[in-house]
DNA sequence: ATTATCTATAGATCTATAGATAATGC
DNA sequence: ATTATCTATAGATCTATAGATAATGC
């Protein structure tokens, strides 16, 4: 049983990772302080030496779970930088399959079923519009990494329109998973994420300039 | 003060009433026995008179929910009946403006802001696909009917096409609302709710058979 | 000596139950 | 007499705090 700073630092680390995760999985309102504790190690009587208050920590464990989903972002956009400036049709070609992995991922059952890992965007979608502006604030900043993200990735021609169908992709993928997730009935469940996969990438891809 | 058993299905009626509106606002976790009684202007006490648990409660309010976004439905496929089955030209006519003013409703502020009355489908996701297997069998029905009204309204030619769009579409809707919400910033909420509606229906509308 | 964590507990809140009260309905 | 609701409360759980314990760090 470490006591020192360091320890300290990694025992706060540990505390907001686990409600990240924890919150994705049973909601905000779903598990408690000791709970959480108890998942980080530790006892509950500590957690008041790490956060002010529960809704301190409500707010560090969301904007931890939403960036975690900008590490997907980071990582296309790395790769769409690695790529450098090739010709047109090999730019295209490279954004097009950027954007088909972007989407096949994020419509995945794997991706629906870990709850704990998955994007906040969606699995914490309402319980950012009854949390703080703070919790908020890190939800539209993610929305708005996505959306520019997405926007670079869709080969058409006028800004105007990327942004558009940039809106109306990502509002496809946190609705598709969304759904996915509530009903009982895998077969729909699936049906939902092939269509909406199917859909995207067909309106995406097709509307190369 | 009534006490008649008519009072009795009334109370519960008003009840169930109650928590179908504040779970949308609060999240089904958000309220307790105590709050959702005063709502239906009952004490804590008489409750478990008319439910054997809390969970009975939220199960049959979650239904109610669903339900109450069932008579948007049911009005559209009415409407759509009334107008018979006019000649092609006509048809298609009637279905676009019956589906734009789905999509237009869906996805307008008042629907974003009036959670109490909004759309279960979307406001509950969440809630619904951590709950019981009656709630979730519920929100698949009313899934369903979403999905075969929207395809209803989808003038494609090939079935299996109507099928897929219908879920893209449904999929869409969710997603944008959710985002609308979860963002705090008035301005990308509003573009976000006009973006999917104009994408929606420019992809809808103009396919045309 | 300082401090990170643990033990113990206060106080609030929540679900659920028991018994009292005040109506209905035979 | 029956029963729908209310008052009161038990028991569990939750947030938050106080003081003890056991490690670090000067």
């Amino acid at each position: 049983m470490g006591h020192s700073q360091a320890d300290k630092a990694g025992s706060r680390e540990r505390i907001v990772r686990v409600a990240a995760a924890r919150f994705r999985e049973t909601g905000v309102d779903g598990i408690g302080v000791a709970d959480l504790m108890n998942g980080a190690g530790l006892t509950h009587g500590g957690f008041y030496r790490h956060f002010a208050s529960r809704d301190e920590l409500v707010s560090e464990a969301i904007e931890r779970a939403l960036h975690d989903g900008g590490q997907l972002i980071e990582a296309i956009e790395r790769a769409l930088h690695d790529a450098g400036r090739p010709a047109g049709d090999a730019a295209a070609k490279i954004r097009r399959s950027l954007l088909a992995k972007l989407v096949d991922g994020y419509l995945s059952a794997a991706h629906r079923d870990d709850l704990a890992t998955s994007c906040a965007v969606t699995t914490l979608a309402a319980d950012v519009s009854r949390s703080s502006e703070r919790s908020r604030s890190a939800y539209t900043r993610q929305v708005g990494m996505y959306l520019e993200l997405i926007a670079k990735l869709i080969a058409v021609d006028r800004k105007r329109s990327r942004r558009l169908k940039a809106i109306a992709a990502l509002s496809m993928l946190v609705g598709a998973v969304s759904l996915a997730r509530a009903v009982n009935d895998e077969k729909l469940s699936r049906e939902i994420l092939k269509s909406a996969a199917e859909e995207l990438k067909a309106q995406l891809g097709a509307t190369v300039g």
